[in-house]
DNA sequence: GAGTGGTCTAGACCACGCT
DNA sequence: GCGTGGTCTAGACCACTCC
């Protein structure tokens, strides 16, 4: 099979569905071409060139329709070698009510998941990190900032500040920092969660290999111990296209509606 | 204040950042001047020909920066009007571990919120909600569809499937649909969210005023009665920059990590 | 009607990958 | 070296808003 792209979008004219801006027109047929199967993920789609001269539009066109087609995540474009329909991603569970470790988690699932070092180290304190944890004066701040993934897929980026009190050596963490704080005698028991969607900023986009701009979850976690004392703030970037997190909800009563004690 | 924007600008030439790409130069430069309160929420920009002249850029470059800025909903622009910073909305909380009913929820809350209706009816099944509505064979689904607001900001559009049998008459729906399954004596006691970022499609995105492809969340409930039967399968589709959803976590065991029974 | 954003063009050069 | 995507230009016309 040496140009799957020559057969399913013939070496003739693109005859673009009529209606509204020409760019709107290619993106249509684009994602027909892959709804219907004429092309699958993996396959190489003509050049940005050959698609602009056979559906008779410019280049510019051509790039506006594909750029937000890789914006959803459809098509990928590789600098140098070419726009490919995005291979299927599958999707990973997290649950919201349990609060479990991402190690642990995907642990249980037998996947195989790593993570990389972003940074390890103590910190002076942001008056964010001071208030929130409730730091003493002077107290330093633990930051541990990793890249999560399964394979060579990136998940997430996650980023926890711990007074130094609770993790005096961020070093010492292995690859999981709730059984690293089980070990000291200090796993929070409860969390709250706040979580939105965001766009993925230029950096974070680099780290999670997806466009800049692309939807993901912003995900901000403050852990306490049995005492109520916060031991743990985290925010973690997810991608879009790869988390489902699920939660079970129950039949509330008025009198709290935020989870707050 | 005649032209703030004259003020704030000047007339003269722009200077962009160095480094990197001009568009996103030009990027920078224009949240730069946001940060540090030269230009604030509401206030116009310069036209996009005034800034490409002044930036000593074409104007298609100043459109490749302003229309991310737009994306990421830091720019609002105007066809035929001009281009201004976004006003600053208010997030929304709500709970991931009570299930409460939008209108209810927002009640408790003092603001006023209110819903337009985008369909009511009885309609045969898709082969998805037979299946997880458990429909009997020849049974219809009743579909409500309705555009949640805040004053005169969309926040979320919800599409609610109901089998026949408990939602005969899906025009008899009042503004909470929770409030009008109780009377009925089938209000859901639990129920299951799946929730994922998603870029929001054109139709939706037009619905709920922002650029199409803007980040927003994609949930999926399912919730049940007391006895274990499915009632209600809903999908929402919320903005990103207006909702902030909060959960409670628990120290969960290992034997159940999806909050499934 | 003047000014604004929205679309579109033809052509250029650069940076990257592959062979 | 050749083909790919990435950036950028100057200029054009349309559609819309506001005076």
């Amino acid at each position: 099979m040496a140009e799957r792209t020559g057969d399913i979008f013939g070496d003739g004219p693109v005859a673009l569905p009529r209606g509204g801006p020409l760019y709107l027109q290619l993106k249509r047929w684009i994602e027909a071409a892959i709804e219907r199967g004429a092309i699958r993920p993996g396959d190489a789609l003509p050049s940005e060139r050959d698609l602009a001269q056979r559906a008779d539009v410019s280049r510019v066109t051509v790039r506006k329709a594909m750029q937000q087609l890789v914006r959803e995540g459809v098509l990928v474009q590789r600098h140098g070698s070419g726009t490919f329909v995005a291979p299927e991603t599958r999707r990973v569970e997290q649950s919201l009510s349990q609060l479990t470790s991402f190690t642990e988690d995907m642990a249980r699932r037998g996947m195989a998941v790593r993570a990389e070092w972003l940074d390890r180290g103590l910190y002076p304190p942001s008056p964010e990190e001071t208030v929130i944890l409730g730091l003493g004066s002077g107290e330093r701040v633990a930051r541990i900032a990793r890249l999560r993934l399964t394979g060579d897929t990136p998940l997430a980026i996650e980023r926890a500040s711990l007074a130094a009190g609770i993790l005096a050596d961020p070093e010492a963490v292995g690859d999981s920092l709730y059984s690293h704080l089980e070990r000291s005698g200090a796993r929070p028991v409860r969390a709250l969660q706040r979580i939105r969607a965001a766009h993925i900023a230029e950096a974070d986009a680099l780290l999670l290999q997806v466009p800049a701009g692309s939807a993901g979850l912003h995900i901000e976690r403050i852990s306490y111990l049995a005492t109520g004392r916060v031991i743990e703030f985290t925010r973690s970037i997810y991608r879009g296209d790869t988390y489902d997190f699920v939660a079970e909800l129950r039949l509330g009563d008025a009198s709290n509606g935020t989870g707050q004690p």
